[in-house]
DNA sequence: GTCTATATCACGATAGAC
DNA sequence: GTCTATCGTGATATAGAC
């Protein structure tokens, strides 16, 4: 199991369904993954799955909102603690990236199999990612209103910002060459730039902003 | 019918089929349409789906291949007119995103939807990718080499921009507020400030190619 | 709560008339 | 080449014993 993202959930039986059912959703997509290869994966029979879950979806939609709660927790506590807007905006992505690279298989159920989710489960996951995105533009709104940032289009640009970091979930592997903080160091970087900052790069140049 | 890429496929129904199959793979995905889906699409009854294809996913094979190497096509073509690496860069991502944006629903599934592909189709169209990545680099690479970009991480910077440009195929709708083309435009100016190009406007002054 | 066994259904793909 | 009809398989989900 590759994730340890849902240690709070009982009974035992009903965690081990869900990690099965993360690590299927990710090899194999929403569809192609059978109620009995999740119920194998956490040892059981597949009659067993139906008296944790209702259905199939509702593991989906319960991974899906778990594993966003999650990241827009982790992006909102980057954002309280750095000082000023260009640490604001390379912690948040930096904790987001590191998020979804440690994660990335839950990540990548979350993030690409939402389709997959009822109507009104699949709502309530949109106003979750939504937050993200807000969290994200709030960072660029005060980095351009106080001069930091130089940035013409704002949503344009939270747009991209939110496309580089969640699409990590799709192409990262642990056994590849960067560590998930390499990426998140990289990625901070990448978004600084994108977001113009002039303070930053030569040689340590600080301006404190609100 | 979304898309006006497949025009040379005959016979007509062969070529139905096909765009029958690039939306019904890019709204639900391979696993969740039917080959019922498709063939109504399409006007035509289950069974003459394979009058022209063997199976569902030679279908998938097709629409992957053909549409990846149209992007690469189009990614070449871009980095050969422009004159300095500059330029280069921006035609290449702006040339790119907007295939990317203008074929949304074919992009989804050559994007998305590689894993249901069959081993040796997989590799194949994996090997087209890589293409696309070379490219991009070729283009950091000379950039950082004549001085005009600033990147200490090259590939990790180029998987940047892969990701940002083919992410546009998830989340662009043609009713948004964007046309292709606004898309292209902004992402050429951020693939530029990823690059630490040093010789463009000052940052902020979005004067990008247009 | 978990099992074995199974109901029910829809899928991909084929057969054979025209 | 296209149709109607259908085969065989494997899916989700349930029933009932333990």
């Amino acid at each position: 199991m590759t994730d340890a993202s849902f240690g709070g959930v009982t009974p035992d039986a009903a965690r081990r369904l869900l990690l099965g059912a993360v690590d299927a959703f990710a090899e194999r997509g929403f569809h192609a993954t059978t109620t009995r290869d999740i119920a194998g994966r956490a040892g059981m029979s597949p009659a067993a799955l139906y008296i944790h879950y209702r259905t199939k979806e509702e593991l989906l939609f319960h991974i899906s909102r778990v594993g966003h709660e999650q990241s827009v927790a982790v992006l909102a506590e980057a954002v309280e603690q750095a000082p000023d807007c260009a640490a604001r905006l390379a912690a948040a992505v930096r904790a987001f990236v590191r998020w979804h690279a440690e994660h990335h298989t839950t990540a990548r159920v979350v993030q690409y199999e939402l389709a997959a989710l009822e109507p009104e489960h699949y709502e309530l996951i949109v106003a979750l990612r939504r937050r993200s995105e807000e969290i994200l533009r709030g960072v660029l709104e005060d980095g351009v209103a106080s001069g930091r940032f130089a940035v013409d289009d704002i949503r344009g640009t939270t747009l991209a910002l939110m496309s580089l970091c969640v699409d990590v979930a799709r192409w990262f592997r642990p056994e590849g060459r960067r560590t998930p903080d390499e990426v998140g160091a990289l990625y901070a970087d990448l978004a600084l730039r994108m977001a113009g900052d002039c303070g930053a790069a030569p040689a340590g140049v600080t301006s404190s902003s609100g």
